[in-house]
RNA sequence: GCCGGGAUAGGGUAGUGGUUAUCCUGAGGGACUGUGGAUCCCUCGAGCUGGGUUCGAAUCCCGGUCCCGGCCCCA
């Protein structure tokens, strides 16, 4: 009985691994270009970092345990809030903007389906100290690079959240949260009736949210001009939502378990983040967008049932990845000051790794490293000669102890391209024979000549 | 946590109660002593797991595990 992995984890093998490893460096190397610098951060963390972002529902989704020390642990399920912990402690005073972005698995006790495991890749960038939409636009069109580099065409939804959460700054907070789930959640019909029961049909929310693109701005507008007037008129205390409040997590049962939430809901309770019309930031955002040719769908239902975002969010589709087809979300958000730091925005967003590799065509191979094959009685020499050729190409040679027709035959099998083969003769005459296994063409050439040849075919990345 | 479909050598498979479990591929060894995946020979290797029904179970029934797809959820 062999033992197997773990329910929710894979094994990648050597195939599978290099492919991601490409489609690893590509992205890197535009985030690089971009000028953001990776960090990394545990793979465990105290429990407590998650649940002070995220309520103490999350854990039952994470792996947690307690260490021999008694301390509470958590594999992380995330990595925004590892990152925005280490940039309270470490890089607060550092010069702004930070861009920073990380590689790393992350952890979920959740069922595994297509495109969703228990242990999973998150690939992110985060722009801390800034929130002006030019900050948002870059993250955004970052983001848009990132998946162009590998080939990757997806459909890009952005919302903001100023918007929505200033209509909703009319109503009282139990609501809010309602409303904003059923949004989320793309519960068109029990929003309407909700909105009809507690008499705020008028602020045309759901007619915002149904339209997309150039409409859903117009819309936008037209509704943030009403709303100006309805607060002027009215005088409402626009402050009472626009107060960013740091107190922590909201314990009172009287909203946790007010039905119809659920999940979520204890998320969305943590705090309240500074909500402000600003439409017109967003507009400049959108101009951005279009300066950097990004393409992307205005849609206002786009609200990442995140109680900590506060500007700015999107999404990213893939088509063909059925039930499971966001590979990326991110948006505008405040967390500092839940780890203890002096508040501060910052826009980001994590790219799923594994989603990303189950649409990705690559259409390079990997080469098969050069065999260097002797006859035994050369085997002293034969190394000297795979130590010079290591500083070309990459290069095996038997270790089974077999015979020179034996180890061709294993570099056929091999799929070899190129075979060196070196014996008596060849080192008598100062030549190695080179031989081409797709056309069976040999020639003698010196140890030089040979790797100089070579050099360029096997390029190792 | 819920619903559906699965699980037979390393990979792919056949087999609806009957005794040595099918075939392909693979891996290792040998023949072959300085030139190819051929051929020949040998070897390795399997019914997820635990119960039950039965004279007898890979096959039928129940529990569990894991995989695939869909819900719930997705910080």
């Amino acid at each position: 009985m062999t033992i197997q992995r773990p329910r929710g984890t894979r094994d990648f093998l050597p195939d599978d691994t290099w492919r991601r490893g490409q489609v690893r460096k590509a992205m890197k190397d535009v985030l690089e270009r971009w000028g953001y610098q990776e960090i990394s951060t545990p793979t465990f963390e105290h429990l407590e970092l998650f649940t002070i972002k995220s309520g103490e529902s999350v854990t039952e989704e994470i792996y947690s345990f307690k260490d021999k020390g008694g301390r509470d642990i958590a594999l992380r399920p995330e990595l925004t809030a590892p990152v925005m912990r280490m940039y309270v402690s470490e890089l607060q005073n550092a010069p702004k903007p930070q861009r920073l972005y990380y590689y790393g698995s992350c952890f979920r006790y959740e069922r595994p389906q297509r495109g969703r495991f228990r242990e999973f890749w998150q690939l992110g960038a985060e722009l801390i100290g800034g929130n002006k939409p030019d900050s948002e636009a870059e993250v955004i069109a970052l983001a848009d690079g990132m998946l162009k580099s590998v080939g990757i065409k997806a459909d890009i939804h952005i919302g903001y959240l100023g918007l929505i959460r200033s209509m909703l700054s009319k109503v009282p907070q139990e609501q809010r949260i309602a409303i904003m789930r059923m949004i989320d959640k793309k519960e068109r019909e029990n929003l309407q009736a909700y909105l009809g029961d507690i008499g705020a049909d008028y602020l045309g929310l759901v007619e915002l949210i149904d339209l997309k693109g150039r409409f859903a701005l117009d819309k936008a507008l037209e509704l943030s001009r009403d709303l100006e007037k309805a607060t002027d008129a009215s005088k409402l205390p626009v402050e009472q939502a626009s107060t960013v409040s740091t107190t922590s997590l909201g314990n009172d049962p009287g909203i946790l378990d007010s039905p119809p939430l659920s999940g979520r809901a204890s998320a969305r309770t943590c705090r309240e983040v500074a909500a402000e019309y600003g439409l017109e930031k967003f507009q400049k955002m959108v101009d951005l967008l279009d300066a950097y040719g990004v393409d992307a769908t205005i849609d206002f239902e786009i609200v990442r049932g995140l109680e900590y975002y506060s500007g700015t969010v999107f999404e990213i589709y893939a088509s063909d990845l059925g039930s499971q087809k966001q590979i990326c979300g991110g948006g505008t958000y405040e967390l500092c000051s839940l780890f203890g730091g002096a508040e501060t925005s910052s826009t980001g967003f994590g790219l799923g790794f594994d989603r990303i590799m189950e649409i990705v065509e690559l259409e390079s191979k990997r080469k098969v490293p050069v065999v260097l094959v002797f006859t035994p009685d050369v085997k002293q020499e034969a190394i000297k000669v795979a130590k010079e050729l290591r500083n070309a190409v990459p290069l095996v040679l038997d270790v089974m102890g077999r015979g020179l027709g034996a180890q061709l035959k294993a570099a056929a099998g091999f799929g070899a391209e190129h075979v060196v083969i070196v014996g008596r003769n060849e080192l008598d005459s100062g030549k190695l024979t080179l031989r081409d296994m797709k056309s069976g063409e040999q020639e003698s050439l010196t140890l030089g000549e040979i790797a100089e040849k070579l050099a360029g075919k096997y390029q190792c990345t």
